[in-house]
DNA sequence: CATAAATCCTATAAAAAAGATAGACTAAAT
DNA sequence: ATTTAGTCTATCTTTTTTATAGGATTTATG
């Protein structure tokens, strides 16, 4: 399951795609708009701008605001930077790989190849699919 | 990912899978063979025992056998088991559901689709494949 | 330039989950 | 009776997650 945070941060990353039009928005907003605590609020957006995925803006008219078009948006990207791995193992993940130590040989372990399939089934609706996707139908 | 005790359940079943001719099998030799702690995967296989996928014999000459054929079982029983929800959020679990608390409706959260998605997809592999799939590749 | 508005940043606390261990109990074989 | 091996429950430790606190910094504006 995606931690809290993550998923706090697809949520705020929605408010901010469907109000990209409204110029930088406040944490405080967000926060009421989407039923979160602020101050955690405030950790998660800063690591979003801190990736470059948010810029901000500070003082009054301030507020965070998307550093590109929501098509260009992967949620795979956010996943990652939030949660760590999409993989369900550590010996089959791209991202954050380590060797398996249960197992003699990677090359032969049969748990190691399903899973792999399992990422890549996951991987391949998660890279494709953007934040441009996941806003409210209308 | 999945936990520590999931990987360690595979790991498990797996030797008891390939050793199925030998009759029940020691926890002790599981533990050494697959490198892991013997009174952790104590907890685990008692765990597996009391749902029905593994059976016991205890004194001498006693062990751990598979209660159906490596075939029967899916990867999928096992997570759920002992990992919880293969969904990557509550409002998208079959087993675990939760209601979305951030969003208004699920019916028009684009999130909820995509993930749903993603489940389905990992769903379709893990509830097919079977401990027999996972076996190391002779 | 002073003030208010907002994000930035780091530290820390609290709670929950994961990982691991201990030890007494029960059942079976011989 | 003794040994062997699983059963059960409790507890401990560590790590991760979730959340909060509060001062620092930047910007707008009168």
């Amino acid at each position: 399951m995606l931690s809290k945070k993550t998923q706090y941060a697809f949520h705020a990353l929605i408010y901010l795609a469907e109000n990209v039009d409204k110029g930088p928005i406040l944490i405080s907003e967000i926060a009421q708009e989407k039923s979160i605590s602020i101050k955690f609020l405030e950790n998660i957006l800063l690591e979003l701008k801190n990736s470059g995925i948010l810029g901000s803006k500070k003082g009054k008219g301030g507020g965070y605001y998307l550093m590109k078009p929501p098509k260009e948006i992967a949620l795979a990207k956010i996943i990652r930077l939030l949660d760590g791995p999409i993989a369900l193992l550590p010996c089959v993940s791209l991202n954050y790989y380590e060797r398996c130590e249960n197992c003699r040989d990677e090359a032969v372990c049969g748990l190691n190849e399903v899973m792999g399939r399992v990422r890549d089934s996951a991987l391949k609706i998660l890279e494709n699919k953007t934040l441009k996707d996941i806003l409210t139908k209308s």
